[in-house]
DNA sequence: ATGGCGCATGGAATGCGA
C-alpha cells in the first residue's frame, strides 16, 4: 500500500501533471495542498477517470487540501475541531482502517511576525487534537507540506536561520513526534542533502538549495509496516513544476 | 537571498509563498 503527500501549488494548473503522476506511481492515497481553489472548481471528475475517489476543503486563492484514494473515505473531518479558522489546511479521512490527517502547515512568513504566531498556534491546536486520533485510531499517518525543516540536515547548509528551521517550529515538530509518531523518511537509509522543495528562483533546483519539509509521519503499528519512503524528484523537473516534489510511502500488508 | 519565479486576482500591479 502507498500513500503520498504533494503540494501542488495551484490544482488547476498541475492537474495534467497529477493525473499523469497517479498513472505512473498507482498511489492507493494521495494528499494534496495548496489546491487554491474552491469546492465548485475542483476536478472531481477528472480525477474519478483516474480511477480514484476525491474529499477536499477547497479556498479560493489560497490553501485548500484535499485526500484522493483508491477506496472510499470515511470519518471526514474538515479542519481542527475546536480551532475555528477560515483558512482551509486540514481533512482528515478514514481508509481502509488507516486514519490519514493531510495538512498544509501554515508558512510563518518571518520568526516573530503575525502569521508565525498564527503557525505556532496553528501547531498547537493540532497535536492538541492528533492526541485524540492517535488515541482512537492506532493507525494514523500525518502527510502534508509541514513548513518545518526539522534538522540541520534538512536544510541546504547556506540555508538562512530563520523561518522553517527556528527553534519554536522544531519543538512543535518534535511535539508531534512525542505523540508516538515517526518520521517516515527517516526510518531508512537516505542521500545527504534529501530535499523536498525548492524556491522557483535562482535555478535552486539545479543547485540542490532546497529544503526538506514535506513529510509522512506515522504512528508505531504503521511504523512497523513501512517498507520505503521517497521523495519522488520526478515531477519538479517538468515544464511548469510545483515547486514542491511528493513523497511517497510504501507499507507491507498488515500481519507480514 | 537584496532580488531573481510562479500563481491568483483582475485585466496592471500587488500579495504571498518558502
Amino acid at each position: 500500500m502507498k500513500l503520498a503527500t504533494w503540494n501542488v501549488n495551484s490544482l488547476k494548473v498541475r492537474l495534467p501533471q497529477v493525473i499523469d503522476w497517479l498513472a505512473a506511481v498507482q498511489p492507493d492515497v494521495l494528499c494534496l495542498q495548496e489546491l487554491k481553489l474552491e469546492d465548485a472548481s475542483f476536478p472531481l471528475a477528472a480525477i474519478e477517470a483516474a480511477g480514484y475517489r476525491a474529499v477536499f476543503s477547497g479556498q479560493k486563492t489560497y490553501n485548500g487540501v484535499a485526500i484522493l484514494s483508491r477506496t472510499p473515505a470515511g470519518e471526514v473531518v474538515r479542519g481542527i475541531p475546536g480551532f475555528d479558522d477560515p483558512q482551509k489546511r486540514v481533512i482528515a479521512a478514514t481508509i481502509d482502517g488507516i486514519r490519514i490527517v493531510c495538512a498544509y502547515f501554515p508558512n510563518g512568513q518571518a520568526v516573530g511576525s503575525e502569521k508565525f504566531s498564527y503557525k505556532l498556534e496553528w501547531l498547537a491546536a493540532l497535536t492538541r487534537w492528533l492526541q485524540g486520533e492517535v488515541a482512537s485510531h492506532p493507525e494514523l499517518a500525518l502527510l502534508g507540506d509541514y513548513n518545518i525543516a526539522p534538522e540541520d540536515r534538512d536544510a541546504h547548509p547556506d540555508w538562512p536561520d530563520e523561518i522553517h528551521v527556528s527553534a519554536p517550529e522544531r519543538n512543535a515538530f518534535q511535539a508531534l513526534l512525542a505523540l508516538g509518531l515517526s518520521d517516515a523518511f527517516r526510518r531508512f537509509e537516505q542521500a545527504e542533502k534529501s530535499y523536498s522543495w525548492w524556491d522557483y528562483r535562482m535555478m535552486a533546483f539545479r543547485r540542490n538549495f532546497g529544503l526538506r519539509i514535506d513529510h509522512i509521519l506515522v504512528s508505531t503499528p504503521l511504523a512497523q509496516r513501512c517498507r520505503s519512503c521517497v521523495i519522488d524528484k520526478a515531477p519538479r523537473k517538468l515544464e511548469r513544476p510545483s515547486d514542491h516534489a511528493p513523497v511517497i510511502v510504501e507499507l507491507v500488508p498488515a500481519g507480514t
